[in-house]
DNA sequence: CTTGTTTAAGAACGATCATTCTGATACTAG
DNA sequence: CTAGTATCAGAATGATCGTTCTTAAACAAG
């Protein structure tokens, strides 16, 4: 998983696999059938490793904007912590390189980001209405798949907190005015 | 150009170049000595003929946010004139692409950053302080990435400018709020 | 111990890749 | 017309790719 995250699928050779998994081919292809089916299996175990944790917060009760800041620091000291500039998103790199050539890998990717902006929904107040609701939530979809793809080219995580901060503050703005 | 810019440098091949280019491997290589080198061309013709364009009326006198929302719009035509879901954005491709593997695609990924950063600037009032004007500016250069992103796995390209209405929203409610 | 089955390691295969080489054709100069 | 140069399509090259095959070691059951 962490050598398509940071290499993307066509750099990530099956030698590569081999060493990174400390399988073996015969194995692989036993229970993935192909590359591409293990790096689909790798989508999964992102979403499920990476991407529902950093989501939780948000499917408990109450959560508000803290919610969403909290998810960037999340995804931010991650970032950090694997070494800027870094791998990014997993599937914000899937969404440029494989999707447009895999379509099961479209369609895995727009569920995430229905996902994400469901979760991203849930920490919106309640007063606003459901189409407002939705429109913030696809921006900080675009927001979060554009911090991400900034990351591969950024060296320092605070430029990107900074970053962060930015989106959160103008959503509060906007939310403080209608309120 | 356009090879590169669908499909990325790792999909396209030297014989979808001399089909794309019309031209043959000799002259290529003759001219650009490698892919490689092809690649950093196309980048730089890219920035010459898409960027270029796009950015010229930021730099025309006293702008304002319709600069922002011309930038938006011009960019989601184009996307919608090549067919969604589209290409997106060859710097934002390269980002996650080829960034990471060629230091050279780097600098010039992180000067273009910078030249849109710097645009971007010149549409935000002047009362602003420099540091807030550097803020938002960065913001908008990752809204716009985290769009061109986005670009590549939607089919509306009205899906496309309600997430561009919503930033610039944003970012007059922002403006409002300190005038 | 003997069989039969699963795992390991890596050789082999066919395809494709970027790059270079080969001749033949077209063109320019005088 | 002739000689020299540029341009052409495509074959050759060597490397690497994903995938499959081969062979032998490890292990299980009886």
């Amino acid at each position: 998983m962490h050598a398509f995250w940071s290499a993307g699928f066509e750099a990530t050779s099956m030698a590569d696999l081999v060493v990174a998994t400390g399988s073996t081919r015969q194995s692989i292809y036993g229970d993935f059938s192909s590359k591409q089916g293990l790096y689909r299996a790798c989508f999964e175990l992102y979403r499920k490793r990476v991407v529902e944790p950093a989501l939780a917060p948000f499917y408990a009760d109450a959560t508000g904007l803290s919610a969403v800041t909290a998810y960037f620091e999340a995804q931010i000291s991650l970032a950090e912590s694997m070494g800027l500039p870094g791998p990014g998103c997993l599937v914000g790199n899937a969404m440029t390189e494989r999707a447009p050539i895999d379509a099961e890998v479209m369609t895995l990717v727009e569920e995430h980001n229905t996902r994400l902006e469901t979760a991203f929904a849930k920490a919106l107040p309640e007063q606003l209405s459901a189409e407002r609701k939705r429109e913030l939530a696809q921006f900080l979809v675009v927001a979060a798949q554009g911090l991400w793809a900034v990351s591969r080219v950024t060296s320092s995580a605070d430029a990107l907190r900074s970053r962060a901060v930015t989106i959160v503050g103008l959503l509060e703005r906007e939310l403080n005015h209608d309120a």
